[in-house]
DNA sequence: TCGTTATGAATGAATG
DNA sequence: CATTCATTCATAACGA
């Protein structure tokens, strides 16, 4: 679930060059190979959050290039990523918060006292968004401006030998 | 499990520090102090499998005082814990049954009732003082986190529903 | 020191 | 959308 915390992991692909799996995976279930990866990590950090039907055929075509992938995969992964990016910083954010109570009580008054009243605000007062993406139910339209702004080609950076192995092919956001 | 290692994890320092259990590692993954699994398990052994946001976060800030924690620690605890509990009941039942196939089914009876001698969350429905709240002198709001607190009964409700789980081969992704 | 085991962490896939 | 489950990956802990 949770991503990126102190760790920092980065699949390796599977030079084998097809797909199914990024490591020596039962091939039971799909897993994202790096390039896969790496576009729809860009495509999630550009805003796009819960693509459409529509949408999410176009990525997984495009995707499919790069080793086997179904549609589902597509809608799982941003299902998953944007439900665990809130959850993540659900968590974080609480987490802060009791530190910083604990660390300004005593360490031996520190009783449970206040350390039980709920802390649920969940208010977004934060203004940190690098993106201009509605924190809630982004809306198609929203989607589509961001989607255009993907259009750096940074997303075009491969590795030495994935070059070879990869055909240009044109990933730019031409869908939607 | 050997092959097919393609990931290369590069861990951001940690401070870690942590630790209280045996050997003074000082490493990137939490790793529960013996206090702090002491009580996780307590926990679980009395009924909780899933707690909530909530009672993860209230667990979490308990657990803090003996040792750093975050709360998403105690959430792959729980998962993990259940997760294995789950998955070595799986191994022995599938023994049992070969067991079973392989045996004369005279004796099935007999074995049927060793399928569920595992001890599956023991109803403690009974308040548990889980953590040593009273070394510390109790405050009006001090909270402990009994089972009982949990309202939430389907932490004990576990009790068989979850072995049944079948797969139910039920395929209704209608996607696109 | 190395192989194994236990377990923390992550994530694909569902389900309600 | 949140919550849960299964499976896998990574590594700390441990035994020889």
């Amino acid at each position: 679930m949770e991503e990126g915390m102190s760790d920092f992991c980065f699949r390796g692909e599977n030079v084998g060059g097809n797909r199914g799996s990024a490591t020596g995976t039962k091939c039971g279930r799909w897993n994202p190979t790096t390039e896969q990866a790496k576009l729809l990590t860009q495509l999630f950090s550009s805003g796009l959050r819960t693509p459409s039907t529509d949408q999410i055929q176009k990525i997984s075509n495009q995707l499919s290039f790069y080793g086997k992938i179904e549609s589902k995969n597509v809608f799982y992964w941003f299902q998953n990523h944007k439900a665990r990016e809130r959850q993540k910083r659900r968590k974080v954010d609480k987490d802060v918060i009791r530190t910083e109570n604990s660390i300004s009580m005593n360490f031996f008054t520190q009783n449970f006292t206040q350390l039980y009243h709920d802390s649920e605000p969940e208010k977004v007062t934060e203004t940190l968004q690098l993106f201009p993406l509605n924190s809630f139910g982004e809306s198609e339209s929203n989607m589509k401006v961001h989607a255009s702004d993907c259009r750096d080609n940074t997303m075009f950076t491969y590795t030495e030998e994935e070059q070879m192995n990869h055909p240009p092919l044109d990933l730019r956001l031409s869908f939607m």
